[in-house]
DNA sequence: TTCTAATCTAATGAA
DNA sequence: TTCATTAGATTAGT
């Protein structure tokens, strides 16, 4: 049975056909071994052809999976993170960031991003007027400032999070301090 | 709601004084007038109950107050309303629905859930053989990875999104390489 | 170390 | 239902 699943990739357009299988029998696969996702991720920036076939390094990266430590053995992706985590132990700074970056590339993750002063300028500018940009908006930003219109909408994204964040903060210390004045009366 | 509006508008801070280019330009300044209608957004999860009326002044508590009863996360948002009030002003009907939308969110979005890897396990390996499971396997599902039949349904809902995606991503790439490898023969 | 770009996905509402 | 978008949590680069 885990063979026929795993037959069932991403790559085939799948039908919703009537499952034949008992929940049982799928339940019953719960301690399965090996339980590689068949799905890619979400990789637009990326122009060559390897992401196809047995490069399946690329397709390994899961926040569920990876908060739990030792899922993926027998693939060469491990092997890295072993190394990494070695790395800890016996190797100097620049040989773990060398590390990192390898393991990074591996993963797939895209370079980071690193803005100028001039369109973190106009982006806060834009942010304090409006957080929530619309596609208009985010596509004029992008041609304006010569980014991906991609690299503009999460940047709000993460804006908002940190507005969020500094928000609870100070909220906290007001209680804190709320509290504190009270005790000390 | 209008009076919490004023209470609020004096903490509104300054507009940003200097930008690279026309704001107004960017945000394409429309004034309509419309309200926000006093929807009740569908809650089950939540008690049914006196907070979460329109009018309300749920978001000027005093933050002792609020902290406790950590229902949810957002529910200290103050600045919320500083931006439903901006809204009004400067924003256009599409850009104000966005807030009016986080301002229903902000009220009470579920708490996001945060499945276990086994339930996750138990979910692809079905997904795997079935992407569309009726009723009757979902409320079987739910019973046996004690979860809301309603996770179940979004789970899958997510699911077959993200497959969609990846599967979207794989042609892209492939039409992509099959032009490249022709052009550079 | 802190900050934040990037990622993944549960949740939401509109079509 | 799909679809686009969001919040929230996390990973990881500087």
């Amino acid at each position: 049975t885990s063979q026929n699943l795993q037959k069932v990739s991403s790559f085939v357009e799948e039908k919703p056909t009537h499952c034949s299988f008992s929940i049982e029998s799928i339940l019953g696969l719960e301690h399965k071994k090996d339980g590689i996702p068949a799905v890619k991720p979400h990789r637009p920036w990326m122009n060559t052809g390897n992401n196809f076939g047995e490069d399946t390094n690329l397709y390994l990266q899961d926040p569920v999976i990876s908060c739990e430590r030792p899922l993926f053995h027998g693939n060469n992706y491990p092997m890295l993170e072993e190394r990494v985590l070695k790395c800890e132990k016996y190797f100097s700074a620049t040989e773990r960031l060398t590390y990192k970056r390898e393991l990074s590339w591996y993963r797939g993750r895209r370079p980071r991003t690193a803005f100028t002063r001039n369109q973190i300028e106009v982006l806060e500018n834009v942010f304090r007027v409006n957080s929530y940009p619309g596609i208009d908006v985010r596509e004029e930003l992008a041609h304006k400032l010569d980014l991906d219109e991609d690299r503009i909408q999460i940047w709000f994204q993460n804006r908002r999070a940190k507005q969020k964040r500094s928000h609870r903060e100070s909220q906290f210390l007001m209680v804190k301090n709320t509290l504190t004045s009270n005790l000390l009366e």
